[in-house]
Formats: C-alpha cells, structure tokens, sequence
DNA sequence: CAAACCTTGACACAGCTCTGGTAACGTTGG
DNA sequence: CCAACGTTACCAGAGCTGTGTCAAGGTTTG
C-alpha cells in the first residue's frame, strides 16, 4: 500500500502530534473517526490528519478539552438538547452584565494557570 | 425581611431541590448567581429560583453535567470560541452519517447506564 | 446576647477525563 | 516464517467534577 494516501495509527501520530493512544481515544470521543481496513486497521486519510492537526490547535488555543468539543458536537447532532440549552441561556435573566465575569473569570483563569503549571513542571522539572 | 420575596440560600435549597453546597458550586460555575445583599448573603429571587428549576430538568432530562452547560455558556459569550468551535464542526469531512453514532452512541448510553446505576444503588441501596 | 443563619476555606471521596503502559492475539510484508 | 505493526481490553495515575461535611468567624433577630 506504498501508493495509498491512508496512514495507519502510528504514521498518523507522527503527523498530526497526537500519540496513537489518543487517536483511539478521540475517535471513541466521536470527534475524528477513521475508515478501516478490511482486517480492522485505522486508515487515516488527509482529511483526517487535517481534523486532528485542527482540533489539536482548538484545544490549545482555548485551554478546552474534548469532552468540551464532544459535548459541542452532541449539541449539533441533538436538536432537542440543542434546542433546550439555547432556551436556558437565553433566560439569562435580567443582569447579563451583571456576570461582570469577575469572579468567574479569575476562577477560570486559575485553573487554566494550575494547568500551565503542571505542564511545566513536567516538562522542567528543574 | 419577611416581605421581601428573596430567598436565603437554604430555603431557596429547599424549593429548587439542590442543597445549599450546589448552590454555591452553581454559582461558581457561572450559571446561576444571585444578588448579595450588604453584608455578603446570597439573595435567590424569583428569576435565581426559576433558573434553578429549569437547569435541574435540563441537566436530568439529557444527562449533560454542569460543565457542560458551563462551557455552552462559555461559547455564548466567547465570540473566538464559538467560531472555531463551529468552524471545525463544520468540517465534518466527507460521511457525516459515516458516524452512524453507532459506536459512539453505544459508549455514551453505557456511560448513562453507570451513572444510573450507582445512583440507583445509592438511593435503593438493598 | 444567644440561637440560628450566612460566608469562605479546607478535607474527603467517587467517578470521569486524559494519558501512558502491558497483555493477548490477529495482520502484513520481506 | 517471523519481525513489526495493529486491535481490543485492562491497569494506572494525576487532575477535574460533583457532593457532603466541618471549622472559624460574621449577621440577624427574638
């Protein structure tokens, strides 16, 4: 299959900076799901390295994860969930501006600052 | 304050069913935040209590968790968010029925099942 | 003022998320 | 045939989610 454009799982990780562990592990996410071969080999076309260099930039960009993005996408395949989501928030009820996103804000921040955190300490330990 | 229609946070606990430590993780997740009155109390008026209501059915109704209306929310607000989110979704490349939610969908309704499991097991415990 | 609230902060704990392994077993290609 | 790679299933472990409880200290109200 040397002229075939499909990569298996670990030609794919090499590409795309997931590990195949993770590949597995987003496409039982729901969130790029693969063709495969006859005997069950992941066959990774362009499109799918494209989604995966994609989404690895989402997640990075926004500090989300991809049970946030599952749950997006759950919201497009569901109109009812869709639908009912959309009407709570629509309720926000007097005060939007109220939020100020003080509190809230500085919380997410923190969190995405411990995040950071751990992330160097184990990439420099020292 | 007898006159006054807001709620303290036990008795607003009390009419919307969530206990008075959810209501404070609630609040800090951002999607429910009462008034305070001069001393720090939190104050549940009508609209608090009927957002409340609402969220406990929309969270029971499609099994989604705080976290995930947290993050709808946060998309609603996040103008940079929401578009990279919808552009990626967009993407879906090729076979969008390809997903079948087969698979995908078999692994979320096991994960329902768990929970209900356990939920069932903690309230019916023999 | 004292009982009964409220507030924030911390400890605890089960279950889920995200990752990395390993094991047991099938597939591919030289 | 056999080394290299793929597959699923399971163990592990750190961190987040969802809840409860308790402590130390302010507030309200009879």
């Amino acid at each position: 299959m040397a002229g075939d454009d499909a990569l298996t799982i670990h030609e794919a990780a090499e590409t795309t900076g997931w590990s195949p562990r993770m590949l597995r592990y987003v496409e039982r996410s729901g969130l790029v799901l693969p063709e495969r071969s006859a005997s069950g080999y992941r066959l990774y076309g362009p499109a799918e390295l494209q989604r995966l260099r994609t989404l690895r930039e989402l997640l990075e960009r926004f500090e989300v994860g991809l049970s946030d993005v599952s749950f997006a996408l759950r919201m497009r395949r569901d109109a009812d969930l869709r639908e009912a989501v959309r009407e709570w928030l629509d309720a926000q009820p007097s005060r939007p501006e109220h939020v100020d996103a003080a509190d809230w804000l500085r919380w997410e921040q923190e969190k995405h600052q411990r995040l950071l955190n751990t992330q160097l300490m184990e990439t420099a330990p020292r």
